[in-house]
DNA sequence: TGGTTTTGTGACCAGATTGTAACGGCTTCA
DNA sequence: TGAAGCCGTTACAATCTGGTCACAAAACCA
């Protein structure tokens, strides 16, 4: 089944470097929306939910790197990868000096090839799970469309940590991941959290799995991580 | 917990290039492990079974093309990936490095971040299918994926410690492990515990692979060690 | 056969791992 | 603007696991 081609966000102010970008990105198969402006960026995020943004850090108006906190903090736009661009190294530095939780981090002037590769990387790290489709697992069933759980025809209610989390179970329901890689794929790459949040996330999506009844389908695999099944 | 480091055989004579290369791979997360000679490399690929060979060509004593050529003909070393290390450029060399079963070919001086990128791509195209596959002897069924281990249809309840005691008996049945072999890999290396240790949690997995009845399929080689079958 | 070495295993306790309630800080939404 | 909701951290309890020891059993050797 062909899948729809990713949409990726370039958020860049200089016409010249913008549409070289666009361009390869096309090229390479990709669905290109531009933006110029954080303003911009920020409102075509709500829009058109590209599945990864590749961001300028130097930007007139709201900065690149407002931008970027401004996404990883919002529940519903946290899990979308960030890959930051900026002139200098030690610009890298300050910006992951600000804790800004963008996924990854490329100098310019930057190699195309590269640049194509690690938004290749961070889209096969997060993508599967955000793809529009149903997944089901027993009598789970998940709308990443529409964001809702059922289970046996009930609605369930769970917030959007406890939504990605199962979402990234349900993608390959009974393999074991561990606290690292949940936090990798859930919470993003840059960000610094305990790795006991996800237990306690994990408790919470139990409890919610089990709002109207029903086996807990969440297993521990002790010294290893948890898995679906 | 983490997922077990991928282990690098680097096999060069020059102390001060095989520091600096092992220091590289060490701070990228990699375990080393180090050779001076050929023979001493062959040595170490039957006692710690690295997931990559680091070769340099010139070696003293049995020379490095002489060292991969012996692994690409042996059938359980076959699938190690090779680098090649080497300070001529000529064309031929690399031909026939490529030609005695090499996976790639750096040429010395090397950049250290392009041979990085190069180990972990090697890594990247064999490890998925040892990683993620399931390891079948006899009646038991180990699926490494979701942590499961069956025998005969029935799923067995085994300890973290126990499951990786079989996943390295599974990996080559037959293969006799000495105690202190079994330490290293399932316990890790620098650890201090008894060798009196790895008994008892034979003991363990014996017990947990009868849990259903069956027989016993771990045999004990007297001054030796224990193996699978 | 008797003595020696090696291996098997039950029991015990220390420490690690996990589940969960509670809390304070933020964000969101009416 | 206030209330409700969500998040990450912490602390504590319950549970599980791991390493050691001691002694029994088995294998080896002369």
């Amino acid at each position: 089944m062909a899948r729809e081609a990713p949409s990726v966000l370039v958020v860049e102010d200089e016409p010249a470097q913008r549409e070289v970008l666009a361009y390869n990105l096309e090229a390479e198969g990709f669905r290109v929306i531009r933006a110029e402006t954080g303003d911009e960026a920020l409102m075509l995020v709500d829009e058109e939910t590209p599945d990864i943004v590749v961001l300028d850090w130097m930007l007139p108006g709201v900065s690149g790197i407002e931008v970027c906190r401004q996404l990883k903090t919002r529940a519903d736009t946290r899990g979308t990868p960030i890959i930051m661009l900026s002139a200098r190294s030690e610009e890298v530095d300050r910006v992951r000096g600000l804790e800004t939780g963008a996924d990854d981090y490329v100098i310019k002037p930057y190699s195309v090839v590269e640049l194509m590769a690690r938004v290749r990387a961070q889209l096969r790290r997060v993508r599967p799970s955000t793809v529009g489709a149903v997944l089901e697992f027993e009598d789970i069933k998940l709308d990443s469309e529409s964001h809702r759980v059922y289970r046996r025809e009930e609605v369930l209610k769970l917030g959007p940590t406890e939504f990605r989390l199962l979402a990234t179970f349900m993608e390959k329901p009974g393999r074991v991941w561990s606290r690292e890689q949940l936090l990798d794929r859930v919470w993003g790459r840059d960000i610094y959290v305990d790795t006991r949040t996800v237990d306690v996330h994990i408790g919470r999506l139990r409890k919610a799995l089990c709002q109207h009844g029903g086996e807990d389908p969440v297993r521990t695999v002790r010294g290893a991580g948890y898995a679906l099944g």
